[in-house]
DNA sequence: TACTCGATCGGA
DNA sequence: CCGATCGAGTAA
């Protein structure tokens, strides 16, 4: 169990940076039982302001979009190729857009498994980040900064080089964070 | 109302 | 490489 991370933290326009930070969290599932499961963050992608062209923000706000320009604090769901959900976490102060795509936890890659796995789809839209919405996050391990890989986001090569060239995916090797996780919990 | 196209995935 | 599958967004 670790600290919750809370609303206040995810209100700042250091979406990028929150992304990276988002590594190592663990993302909290409880059930209808009131079981939890718990999986840790492997995979994040940034997407930041009105002016990012890969971001569903950059033609203004619509219907779908809305819960991005909201205040930080809630999910973002929305279904992609008509066939997968995906996963959001919606960031920054009221009316300036922007969120982070949790692409991958230990033992799950790729945003549309991860919320198949989770049994996560569009109820979950705008919902709070926290237990009583189902899914949370909390603090978990520490990820070394040399674990961690930067690359340009997935499938978004239609926002033009500048954008779909920026260094806004992050990735950290799911055993490692496992390795981690181990020790950890055998110092108590 | 008629298009077009995706922040993906699995199978050929 | 390609098709699935459907709803959002746009233009008319």
């Amino acid at each position: 169990m670790g600290r919750l991370i809370q609303a206040k933290e995810l209100q700042g326009k250091n979406t990028v940076a929150f992304a990276r930070r988002l590594l190592g969290c663990a993302l909290v599932r409880t059930l209808a039982d009131g079981r939890q499961e718990r999986h840790l963050i492997a995979e994040t992608e940034a997407y930041n302001g009105w002016e990012d062209r890969a971001s569903h923000a950059s033609r203004g706000r619509t219907p779908r979009n809305a819960p991005m320009f909201a205040a930080g604090g809630i999910w973002y769901v929305y279904l992609c190729y008509g066939v997968h959900e995906m996963l959001n976490l919606v960031t920054g102060p009221e009316g300036f857009p922007a969120a982070v795509l949790i692409r991958g936890v230990t033992g799950i890659t790729g945003p549309g498994r991860l919320t198949k796995a989770l049994g996560i789809d569009r109820q979950l839209n705008g919902a709070p980040v926290a237990p009583a919405s189902g899914l949370h996050l909390e603090e978990s391990v520490t990820v070394p900064a040399r674990w961690i890989q930067r690359t340009p986001r997935i499938g978004v090569d239609y926002a033009g080089p500048e954008w779909a060239g920026k260094l806004w995916r992050f990735r950290v090797d799911a055993e490692r964070l496992l390795k981690l996780a181990a020790e950890k919990s055998a110092r108590g």
